[in-house]
RNA sequence: UUAGAUUGGUGGAUGAUCGCUUUUUAUUUUUUAUUAAAUAGAGAGAGGAAAGUCCGAACACCACGCUGUUUCCAGCAUUAAUGGAGAAAAUAGUUGCUAACGGCAAUCCUUGCAGGGGUGACUUUGCAAGAGGACAAGUGCAACAGAAAAUAUUCCUUUCCGCUUUGGCGGGAUAAGGGUGAAAUUCUAAGAUAAUUAGCUUAGACGCUCUGUUUCAAAAAAACAGAGAAGGGGUAAACUCUAUUCGGUGCAAAACCAAAUUAGGUAGGUUGCUAGAGCUAUUUAGUGAUAAAUAGCCAAGAUAGAUGAUCAUCUUAAACAGAAUUCGGCUUACAGCCAAUCUAACAUU
RNA sequence: GCCCUCGUAGUUCAACGGAUAGAAUAUGUGCUUGCGGAGCAUAGGAUCCAGGUUCGAUUCCUGGCGAGGGUA
C-alpha cells in the first residue's frame, strides 16, 4: 500500500483527471493522468464493481498494483495525477505479468524517467 | 473401527525481505505554544458470518401549546385536563425473558415418522415440524367429475299404488347400499309414517360460550360440575371481524471551526468514533431463556477508505469471505480439524 | 451507505387461483418457384431457484439469486 502522501485525495482532483485526454490503454487496463503543480506523482486505482462482486477479490487486486507502483516509485517523474481501470481480464493475470503491463503503461505514457522505446 | 446425520467449538502456522494505518517512547530541527516535522525503537491492527439489508433498538435532528395513546373530534389553560370515533400498516395458541423485536425459553395443541400394546377404531412413548386468533357475525370462492359443491335435493339400487301392448310408463315413499370428487350435510332414541328414514317435532350425546373446582412454577389446554345460546362441511398466506402495536428522517444524522469573498456557511477541517444493553471467570436464583452479585480485563477505528505483497517450509494457492455510527436477532455461504449425541455396517467379549 | 422496481418461448408482450400456459416475430420441415423472397401448412421451444398456504400456484406468502433505476 502507498503511503496517504502518494494517493489522490480530493474530488477536485478525481474531476480534473477524467477531464483531461490523456489516456493510454493495455489489454488489461486502462490509464489517465493529468498534471498537478506538486512535488510528488499521486496514484489512485478503481476497480469497479462489474469486474468481481466480492469485496475481497477487489481488495486483492488494488493492492497487487499499488505494490507494484510503490516499488517502481523511484522511477516515475514527479507531478502527476494517474488513475488506473483494471478491466475484466486482470483478475486471471499473476503477480508477474501484472508487473509487466503496468510497465508497459507507465514507458506508453512518459510517465516514467528512464524511457525504453 | 469405519461411514453418515445433527449440535457445539475452531476458522492456518513459522521464517526472510519490502511496506501501510494507529498509539507511544527517545533524539534532532522548528514554533508565541508539548505546536509541527523528520529519524529510530516498541505495542496494536477484520468476521463467524464483517455479507444479505429481512426485523428490532440506542443515538441525533425535524414537526407538534398540554393531558390521555405524538391519528381525529371534543377536553384542559399550568396548584389543569378524560370521553367518543378511527384511515393505512404490522403482529397473532398460552405464560415468561429482553432496552426492544416478527427474536429466545418453557409449555399446550395439531400434523408427520418410528417403536410398544390392541382383531380393530384407537392408545401410549420418543423424535421432528408448524405465519397456531375467529368461517357456530356477514360476504365471496370451489375447474373437471358428480343427482347435488350450499336458499340446492334421488342418477343407479330398493319399495308401494295405478295403468299396461309385459319392453315399460305415470304418481308417491325411501338417505340402508352403490357411484363421483380434494371435500357430500355430527351422532343417538322416540313421535309423525303402511314400513324403513338426513330434513319436521321432542329428548339426549359430541362440539360452542360463560362460571366454578382439581391438576400445573404460571397461564392455556385437559378432567369434573353447573348455566346459556344456536343449529354446526372447507377456505381468512379471500374480503372481513376481534385484540394489541404504531409521528418522520437516518451518522452522507448532527454539532463546532472555517478559505477564496463582507455575509450566507460552500471548498476544506475537527468532533460524532469506539469503555460498551462490553468481554472473561466464579457464585447465587430460576425447569429454562435470563437476571443479580463479586473479581479481573481494555480488545481495529480507516475516510476514494489501513490491516498487505513476494518467496520458502509444514500438510494442499487452505473454505466462505473484508469493518465504515453502534448494538440485539433472523436469513444465507462455508474446506479441513476437534468434541458430544444418534443411526447403519463390521470385528471382539 | 440508504431507498425502489422488475424477472414467462431466442426476442417483444398476454394470461379471474382451475392445468393442454396464449399471441406476434424468429428457428426447423414441407408446399409453392427455373432459383430466392413473400405467401400457405406444420413442428419444436418458456413460468429465475428453493420452501410454504391450498384439492389445485405463472398468479398468494417467505427466503435466496439475478437485472435495472433513484438519492446524497
Amino acid at each position: 500500500m502507498l503511503a496517504k502522501e502518494f494517493r489522490i485525495k480530493f474530488k477536485k482532483d478525481f474531476d480534473n483527471i477524467l477531464k483531461s485526454r490523456n489516456k493510454f490503454f493495455s489489454n488489461n487496463f486502462s490509464l489517465r493522468f493529468s498534471q498537478n503543480n506538486q512535488d510528488v506523482s499521486k496514484f489512485s486505482i478503481v476497480v469497479s464493481a462489474k469486474i468481481s462482486k466480492k469485496a475481497v477479490i477487489r481488495n486483492q487486486l488494488r493492492r497487487r498494483i499499488f505494490e507494484i507502483l510503490r516499488l517502481e516509485m523511484s522511477n516515475i517523474k514527479p507531478g502527476y495525477s494517474v488513475m488506473i481501470f483494471p478491466k475484466l481480464g486482470a483478475l486471471l493475470l499473476d503477480y508477474q505479468t501484472l508487473e509487466q503491463e503496468i510497465f508497459y503503461l507507465l514507458n506508453k505514457s512518459r510517465l516514467l524517467k528512464n524511457e525504453t522505446r
